[in-house]
RNA sequence: GCCGAAGUGGCGGAAGUGGUAGACGCGACAGUCUCAAAAACUGUUGGAGAGCAAUCUCCGUGUCGGUUCGAGUCCGACCUUCGGCACCA
C-alpha cells in the first residue's frame, strides 16, 4: 500500500524548486509561436479571496495547456494599486496609502505563490511605484501633443458639510455615506480625453473572438445615431442667440413638434427664463442636480418639466414653440435639446398628457382614420400633416425633410453618440498626478518629459475634509514654469485609475525597460495579448478605454496593433449561500486555510470543476472534498502497483486494450478540445470518468503492463495544468524526466478514438420504444430491418399505417404512424 | 428605468450544429470492514403508478402559447435572479 496523498509534503516543495530553476521565467524566442495569456490585475485590497482564485486559476490551467503544446507562454502577474480605498484606509486608520497598499501587496503576492501558477514574477508591475506611474503621466503627454486631451467643466458630487468630492460609490440615494448631507453637483475645470473621436472604430470588433455580449455591450455603450440637427430660431430680447439646434433621429416627424425642452444644464436657459418664472425654473434646476442620470433617464418616472415662458420657431412650418425644461434631457447627449414630438416618441406623450400639450398626429399609423391617439406611435408610418411632404413614408421622409433642411440651411444630416468623453480627473491623493503645470504667463504648460516623474509628495496631510491632500501641500503645488521659469502653480488633480490599466498589458513585455514605457522589438514579439480573461463587470470601461489607449498610440506610431486584446473571456462569480461575497455580509471566503488542509491541486480542481467557468458558481465544502477524495484515490491508482491477471486469455487481453487505447484517446481528444473551448468543468468529469475507467481495468487486470504504464501517463500529462504539484510528484515517482510541465501535449489517434458500436434510438411517432446496439457501420436499411424486428417497436405499429421514416445515422431512426 | 445575461433532480451541473434529458460530482439511503464510530470501499438514487420478478406505463428542463416526425435546445409573450450604467475597481 502507497503512502497517502499529501499534499502539504508535495506542493511547497515543488513550488520551491520551480522558482529556484526559474522554470517559467520567459524571454523572446523565435523558434516557438509566442502565447500571451492575462488576467486582469487585482486590485490590492488586502486579501485575495476564493473570487480571486475564480480569475487565475482557470487562467492558469489554459496557458499551462498552451505551454505544454509548445507555445512560449508569458502569463505575467502585477498589482492595480491605486485608488480610493487605500485613501479611505488613510482617513480611517490614520496609515499612509502607499504603506496599506504595499502591504496588502506583499500578502497578496504570498498568496498568489501558493496558487502554483506559472507567472514570471521577475514581470510583476506595480501601478502605484514611480517607475510605472512615470509612464502613465508619459502617456497623457502623448494624448495631449496628440489633441486628445482637454480641459472643460464638468460636475462633480459635492459634499457641502465634508467640503469634498465624492465618488459615485460614496452617495447613498443622494446622500453623502459619511455625513448624510444631501450631495449637490459641482461644476469643476477638469480633464478630459477625446474617446469619442474613435466611436466609430472602437463600435467594430472585425477579427477579435470576443463574446457576443460584450460586443453587443460596447456597441450600445457607443449608442451611434443617425439624424439631423436642426435649427429652431429664436429671437428673443436680449439674448443673442438667434437659434437653438436640436438633435433628431426622427426629422420625418419634425411638423409633430409641439414644444421644447432643454436640459436643465442648458447654458441658454437662464437667459430665456421670464422673470415671473424665475425663481420656479431656478428650484427645479437645483432639484434635477441632485437627481443621478439613471434617475433622469427612468422611463417610469413620472415626467416633470417647467414652462420657461420663452419661445423658438419651428422652420419647417413657422409655428410658434413653447420651451421647456425637464431632466430627461441631457446636456451630454446631442445639443442638450430636443424637440418634443408627442404623438411619436412615448417621453414626449407622457409629458404632452400631463401638461396639456397638443399631440397632432404626423406619421399615420396603419388604417388610420384621424382619431386622436391613445399612446405614441413610434413605427414608421406615412407623413401626414406635413405639408409638402405629405404621403411620403418615414424613411423617404426622413431623406426628403434632410434635403430640405440643408437647401435652406436650417440644419443638416448629424450624427450623435451616447458615448461621452473620458473624464480622467480625480481629486484626490492616491493617483498619478496629471502633469501639468498653471503658469501666470503661459497658461497650461505640460510638464517636459525629462522632468517625469511628477512625484507624489509623502507628507500629504489627510484630513477627513477637503478637497485633494495635494491642494494643501505647498512644496508641491509651488513650482516654476518650465517655459519662463515664472512662478507656478501645479494641477492637484491625479489620473483615474483606469488609466493605469488602460497600458499594464504593455509594460510586462519589458518591465523593466526605462527608457521608455515599453521595448519596441519585445512589444511586438508578444503583443497583442492572445487570451485576456477576467469579470464581465469591465465590459464597458476598462474594456472600452485600453481599445481607446491602444488605438491612439497606434495613430501616434507607437505600436503597430490597433487591439489589445484577440481573445476575451469572461469568468462569473463566485457566490456563497446565494449571496456575492463581501466584507459587509461577512462571507469571504480565504483560501489559505483550504490549501493548508486540502492543498492547492484540489482548490484548483473545485474551482474548474464546479460550475462553466462564464458562469461562476457557489462555494460547497462538501463539493471540494468530492474533489480531494478523487485526487487520493488518483494518487492510490497511480502508485499502488499495477497486476495483468493471469487468467485472462490472449483473444480477452488484446480486446480490452483495444478498448483502453480507445478510451485514452477519446479522453485525450475530449480534455484537448474542452481546454481549446474553455469548458473545463466537463474536462475534470472527462478526467474523472477516465480515472474510474482505469479503476475498473485494474481490478480486473484486463490488459497488459505496458498498455496500463502508457495510459497512466496519459493521465498525469491530461492531469498536469489542473493539478500541477501532484502531476509532478507522481511523474517523478513513477521515473519519467523532470520536469513534467515540459513534456508535450499528448495527441491523440482518430482511428484508434473510433467507436465500433453505437447505441441506435428506435422512436415511434417521437417517442422513444426501444435501443439496439448496432456496429457504426450500419447502413439505413439494415437499421429499418432491425427496428422492425424489434418486440417493442412492433407492438406500437400493430394496425398502424406507417406514414415516414427519419433516419439519424449513428443516433436514431423514428417510424411516423397513423 | 435602460443595456446585457441566466433559469434543468434534494444540491452544483451534463446534453458542440433540434434527435437516448439528468454525464460527472455532492448529499441521502443501504451494505462491507469495525466492539462502535470515523475514514475507505460497493450498490441504489428525477417524480408518480403497476407487477413476486427481470420489467413496464405515464409525467417531467421558470410560466403560457407556437413551429416540427421530434424542442432543455428554435420563435413569441410573461415571471424571477444576476452583471453594467461613465468618480468602486
Amino acid at each position: 500500500m502507497a503512502v497517502g496523498y499529501n499534499p502539504q509534503q508535495i506542493e511547497g516543495k515543488w513550488q520551491r524548486r520551480w522558482a529556484e530553476d526559474k522554470l517559467y521565467q520567459v524571454t523572446e524566442d523565435d523558434t516557438r509561436r509566442k502565447w500571451y495569456a492575462l488576467t486582469m490585475f487585482p486590485y490590492t485590497s488586502g486579501d485575495l479571496h476564493i473570487g480571486h482564485w475564480y480569475a487565475m486559476v482557470p487562467a492558469d490551467v489554459h496557458a499551462r495547456f498552451k505551454r505544454m503544446q509548445g507555445c512560449n507562454v508569458l502569463h505575467p502577474m502585477g498589482f492595480d494599486a491605486f485608488g480610493l480605498p487605500a485613501e479611505n484606509a488613510a482617513i480611517k486608520r490614520g496609515i499612509h496609502p502607499f504603506t496599506w497598499t504595499m502591504q496588502n501587496i506583499a500578502n497578496m503576492r504570498r498568496q498568489l505563490k501558493s496558487i502554483g501558477a506559472i507567472y514570471d514574477w521577475s514581470r510583476e508591475v506595480i501601478t502605484c511605484l514611480p517607475e510605472y506611474y512615470k509612464w502613465t503621466q508619459w502617456f497623457f503627454l502623448k494624448l495631449y501633443e496628440a489633441g486628445l486631451a482637454y480641459r472643460d467643466k464638468a460636475p462633480v458630487n459635492w459634499c457641502a458639510n465634508c467640503q469634498t468630492v465624492l465618488a459615485n460609490e460614496q452617495v447613498v440615494n443622494g446622500f453623502c455615506e459619511r455625513c448624510g448631507t444631501v450631495v449637490t453637483r459641482r461644476d469643476l475645470a477638469q480633464w478630459f480625453f477625446r474617446i469619442t473621436r474613435y466611436a466609430d472604430e472602437l463600435r467594430q470588433h472585425d477579427g477579435l473572438d470576443w463574446p457576443e455580449r460584450i460586443k453587443i455591450m460596447q456597441r450600445n455603450w457607443v449608442g451611434k445615431s443617425l439624424g439631423a440637427e436642426i435649427a429652431f430660431s429664436l429671437d428673443h430680447p436680449g439674448v443673442s442667440e438667434k437659434e437653438i439646434r436640436v438633435f433628431t433621429t426622427r426629422p420625418d416627424t419634425v411638423f409633430g413638434v409641439t414644444f421644447m425642452v432643454l436640459a436643465p444644464e442648458h447654458p441658454l436657459l437662464a437667459k430665456l427664463v421670464a422673470p415671473e418664472r424665475r425663481a420656479e425654473v431656478e428650484a427645479y434646476i437645483e432639484r434635477s442636480r441632485r437627481r443621478t442620470d439613471i434617475e433622469r433617464l427612468a422611463t417610469e418616472r413620472e415626467k416633470e418639466g417647467m414652462f420657461v415662458g420663452a419661445y423658438v420657431v419651428n422652420p419647417l412650418n413657422g409655428e410658434k414653440v413653447p420651451i421647456w425644461t425637464a431632466d430627461y434631457v441631457l446636456m451630454s447627449y446631442g445639443t442638450g435639446a430636443v424637440m418634443g414630438v408627442p404623438a411619436h416618441d412615448e417621453r414626449d406623450f407622457a409629458f404632452a398628457k400631463k401638461y396639456s400639450l397638443p399631440i397632432p398626429v404626423v406619421i399615420a399609423p396603419p388604417g388610420w382614420q384621424g382619431e386622436e391617439l391613445k399612446e405614441a406611435y413610434t413605427e414608421p408610418g406615412v407623413m401626414v400633416n406635413s405639408g409638402r411632404f405629405n404621403g411620403l413614408s418615414s424613411e423617404s421622409g426622413i431623406a426628403a425633410v434632410c434635403d430640405y433642411l440643408e437647401e435652406k440651411g436650417w440644419g443638416k444630416r448629424a450624427v450623435s453618440y451616447r458615448l461621452r468623453d473620458w473624464l480622467i480627473s480625480r481629486q484626490r491623493y492616491w493617483g498619478a498626478p496629471i502633469p501639468i503645470v498653471y503658469c501666470e504667463r503661459c497658461g497650461i504648460v505640460p510638464v517636459p518629459e525629462s522632468s517625469l516623474p511628477v512625484l507624489l509628495p509623502e507628507n500629504a496631510e489627510f484630513k477627513p475634509t477637503g478637497e485633494s491632500p495635494l491642494k494643501y501641500c505647498p512644496e508641491f503645488v509651488n513650482t516654476t514654469c518650465p517655459r519662463c521659469s515664472a512662478p507656478a502653480r501645479r494641477e492637484t488633480d491625479t489620473m483615474d485609475t483606469f488609466m493605469c490599466s488602460s497600458w499594464y498589458f504593455l509594460r510586462y513585455a519589458s518591465p523593466d525597460y526605462e527608457a521608455a514605457p515599453f521595448e519596441a522589438d519585445k512589444l511586438d514579439y508578444w503583443l497583442p495579448v492572445d487570451l485576456y480573461t477576467g469579470g464581465a463587470e469591465h465590459a464597458v470601461m476598462h474594456l472600452f478605454y485600453a481599445r481607446f489607449f491602444v488605438k491612439a498610440l497606434r495613430d501616434m506610431g507607437l505600436v503597430s496593433f490597433g487591439e489589445p486584446f484577440q481573445r476575451l473571456f469572461n469568468q462569473g462569480v463566485i457566490i456563497v449561500e446565494r449571496q456575492k461575497m463581501s466584507k459587509s455580509r461577512g462571507n469571504v471566503i480565504n483560501p489559505d486555510e483550504y490549501v493548508a488542509e486540502l492543498g492547492a491541486d484540489a482548490v484548483r480542481a473545485y474551482l474548474m470543476f464546479v460550475a462553466p467557468w462564464e458562469q461562476g458558481g457557489e462555494w460547497d465544502d462538501s463539493g471540494l472534498s468530492g474533489i480531494s477524495r478523487w485526487l487520493n484515490r488518483l494518487w492510490h491508482l497511480v502508485l499502488e502497483g499495477y497486476d495483468p491477471g493471469e487468467a485472462v486469455g490472449a483473444e480477452a487481453r488484446a480486446e480490452a486494450e483495444r478498448a483502453l487505447a480507445r478510451i485514452t484517446h477519446q479522453t485525450t481528444r475530449k480534455v484537448t478540445g474542452d481546454l481549446e473551448r474553455i469548458r473545463f468543468n466537463v474536462m475534470i468529469s472527462a478526467l474523472m470518468e477516465f480515472t474510474n475507467y482505469l479503476a475498473k481495468v485494474k481490478e480486473a487486470g484486463s490488459v497488459g503492463k505496458d498498455a496500463w504504464a502508457g495510459s497512466i501517463r496519459t493521465l498525469l500529462l491530461l492531469l498536469a495544468p489542473t493539478a500541477p504539484h501532484l502531476a509532478e510528484e507522481l511523474w517523478q515517482r513513477l521515473g519519467y524526466d523532470y520536469s513534467i510541465h515540459n513534456q508535450r501535449w499528448p495527441e491523440w489517434d482518430e482511428a484508434l478514438a473510433k467507436d465500433e458500436e453505437v447505441t441506435l434510438v428506435l422512436q415511434v411517432n417521437g417517442k422513444l420504444r426501444d435501443r439496439i446496439t448496432v456496429p457504426v457501420s450500419i447502413i439505413e436499411e439494415e437499421a429499418k430491418e432491425l427496428a422492425r424486428g424489434s418486440k417493442k417497436v412492433q407492438l406500437y405499429l400493430e394496425d398502424k399505417r406507417i406514414i415516414r421514416e427519419i433516419y439519424v445515422p449513428g443516433k436514431l431512426l423514428n417510424i411516423v404512424v397513423k
